[in-house]
DNA sequence: TGTACATCAGTGAACGCGCGTTCACTGATGTAC
DNA sequence: TGTACATCAGTGAACGCGCGTTCACTGATGTAC
């Protein structure tokens, strides 16, 4: 049962991380402030420490959101899929047009979890967990194209040194993965987040009006190098 | 003839840079501060408006810096691929390791350019010509590339919607330039945008280590989209 | 069921610090005749 | 070549503002007996 108090307390905390996110929005994580924070909520500027210990106590917490957001969003786009028996181009498809959403709907949340690190800030080991929900997905994807042997395994010759670098990824997947998989895919999740980033960060400002056809169209070509239709190629 | 007057203006503007240059490196763009500058430089803080009108003044005149260093060094690393004969995948694989050993060297610079945002700052138009110098070394080599039917054009269709937003680059080359090439153009440039800022922003952290392998892999496996062997493919 | 005690949210004042920008000023350097 | 005037770098004080964090406190809510 939860008590009152208890509630209480997880509603302030959620407020108090709505306000923030609103800061963020508006001046980015250097403009996270404490006491603009109190001040809006309608409390002392000491009271929110009942809450967060420090500023980078409430950042934390705020990253571990929105790693979770993404996360979520990404799964229940590829859970759709996977449900809808759609074939791994169209659960990649899927995944990157919903990350892209949620960037292009919280792009102040994007930033603290893909952009220029925050000054002074290091991020805790809590945040490791939630950020690989959204690489796990991924993940599952690669795994699944590559047992189809779908995966363009490209000509390049994966590099030995990789050999050790890479062991992370498959201890994540309990069956075997290759390295030319393996690299394909960071190529691919690099691109993306690549091209989500330049959306968000405005480089495409001036350049691309089309956002929309414009990401759809680098979707569609990153698919091409890492979910398959390898036959019609060349 | 330059006064001296003139002289110590120069030299006073370039240790007013150097210094918040550092200041971004320690503290990030939001720590960009003219009263710590005044400090260090040893002036009274009202001295820094005898250069620089505002702090907005001085982070445009950075950033133009910062669009100059980075296009200079892919210009200075493709032109001497261009004066020893090589081929167009190797001038590719030396400008994009040019602008990650500077970006590396000048993480907060590189941040300053790609990274999220400053609030509340606004680029102004100064910056679009310096900004360009380093995307017009990519599509030199991307038109040569094009013209030798190098380029491994996806079976991707490129939607007709951006064939009005793919204008803009076809006006920046003489030659003409298939749809097809500028659009793998464009995902291959933020392929190389998103590698760099995986590793500046520290998302490999706890991921990959030896950071030169996997962009050197990665790099490689974006070449084989754009600037061709395409034959062995498939 | 009622009482005594512990927990905890929120207060209010204070510490010590930082910032951008303006303004009237001094004194040295450059320029025009 | 020398003088009068304009330019301009740098000073020092001030305005008005913001911040994170600590501390001793009050009073209400919950808990154990």
């Amino acid at each position: 049962m939860v008590g009152i108090r208890q509630a209480a307390r997880a509603q302030t905390e959620a407020e108090i991380k709505r306000i923030a996110r609103g800061q963020i929005e508006r001046d980015g994580a250097a403009g996270l402030s404490l006491r603009a924070i109190s001040r809006e909520i309608g409390m002392v500027s000491s009271a929110i420490y009942r809450y967060y210990s420090s500023r980078d106590d409430l950042l934390t917490a705020l990253i571990v959101d929105s790693y979770h957001a993404i996360g979520a969003v990404a799964e229940t786009a590829d859970a759709a899929c996977v449900a809808a028996g759609t074939d791994n181009r169209q659960r990649w498809v899927s995944v990157a047009h919903a990350a892209r959403a949620w960037a292009c709907a919280h792009p102040a949340e994007y930033g603290l979890l893909f952009g220029t690190p925050v000054p002074g800030y290091a991020a805790p080991p809590d945040t490791i967990d939630p950020a690989r929900r959204f690489t796990n997905v991924l993940l599952g994807i690669l795994v699944a194209a590559d047992a189809q042997g779908l995966i363009a395994a490209s000509n390049t010759t994966v590099p030995t040194e990789l050999n050790k670098e890479f062991e992370l990824f498959r201890s994540l997947v309990e069956v075997p993965v290759s390295n030319g998989a393996i690299l394909v895919g960071l190529s691919t999740w690099m691109g993306l987040f690549g091209a989500i980033s330049f959306e968000v960060f405005g480089q495409l400002n001036n350049v691309i009006d089309n956002r929309d056809a414009m990401f759809a169209a680098v979707v569609d070509h990153l698919a091409d190098g890492v979910v398959g239709t390898l036959p019609q190629r060349g």
